[in-house]
DNA sequence: TACGCTCGTTCATCAACCCGAACAATAGTA
DNA sequence: TACTATTGTTCGGGTTGATGAACGAGCGTA
């Protein structure tokens, strides 16, 4: 679990072992150990990783299931009007000081589009206008459908697909 | 400031060294030896303590200086007012969804009054009204005079003591 | 006073983490 | 091909964390 958590952090730090072992001080046999699972690293190990991957140290401790979010269509909560026929679903509030850059892409069916990960804070939002897809940062796939929507981390690897000709969405890119 | 750590949350779950040793599976003769700040422990012996403390590991991992704020009486910034003769000071926001229940207080001289911790989030809020008392988290205590308003975490060891007959004073215990 | 219990500390012993060096694998270049 | 520079792995050995027993101190009770 740890080590997962430090290879995930030094793969989106983009630095090799060795670079990350002697950026932080240690032997890189020591990385090399804690990243295989073996192992029962000290604090002070970790310190010094923490601060060469500059996060917090609680954050090697995370399992980190990324917070994802799933509306399926017709599903959500649904915001009052004054007007009878108008009907809002509230998908996601935007939090202070971020940037939303939208796209609207069309797909084909073929092979599987891997993305790399984002920047750190990177939340992606789609979508799915016509057809269908699978997307989701990776062991969180998930198949949606038309109307149905889809938050989650994009600072983990992730995957787009489509499964239907023409499949068209909506991808909103959340930058902190 | 691993050791302070430890030391903290160990006294405010009201453990003894031994109790915590045995409950964590761990020597105690380790604990006692982190919490002289000796040594450097492993993540496995962290993960036991937390786990027997009921609290996140990356709590142990806090410096957490406990927040107090202290404003005397004439200090802090005052609201506008469209009337002349009013003047408000803002001593402290209310964050959302707590319970905040307000005490009144007159308090003798004599014995000191320890407080058990109240549950974690706890703050309290001390505002003199009359008098002189002494307040505060351990080694934090404030001496207030009328007017002075004083905030700690409520979930630490804290004590009370009026310094005059009559010691009237308001408190104000914050629940999340 | 003597006993029993719990408190936290100190001391040798064992296990393990951490290290450094040597190692195979791959890629780029002359 | 050969040389060079990376990648990440595996292997002894020294340092250190974790252990359990023994210790003195404090408290309540017979």
């Amino acid at each position: 679990m740890i080590a997962a958590a430090i290879q995930r952090e030094r793969s989106r730090a983009g630095k090799s072992l060795s670079a990350l072992a002697a950026e932080a001080g240690i032997a890189k046999s020591t990385l090399s150990q804690l990243e295989a699972g073996n192992g029962n690293p000290s604090v002070e190990t970790l310190w010094a990783l923490a601060a060469a991957l500059d996060v917090p140290l609680s954050l090697l401790f995370e399992t980190e299931a990324p917070a994802t979010k799933l509306v399926r269509a017709g599903e959500g909560d649904v915001l009052e009007s004054e007007q009878s026929d108008f009907s809002a679903v509230l998908l996601s509030r935007c939090p202070p000081n971020v940037r939303r850059d939208v796209y609207r892409v069309v797909m084909q069916p073929g092979e599987v589009r891997r993305a790399q990960p984002h920047p750190r804070g990177t939340v992606e939002h789609m979508l799915v206008c016509a057809g269908q897809m699978r997307v989701g940062p990776a062991g969180q796939e998930e198949v949606l459908l038309a109307g149905d929507y889809y938050s989650y981390p994009g600072d983990h690897p992730h995957s787009y697909e489509a499964l239907q000709p023409d499949t068209l969405f909506l991808m909103v890119m959340e930058a902190p």
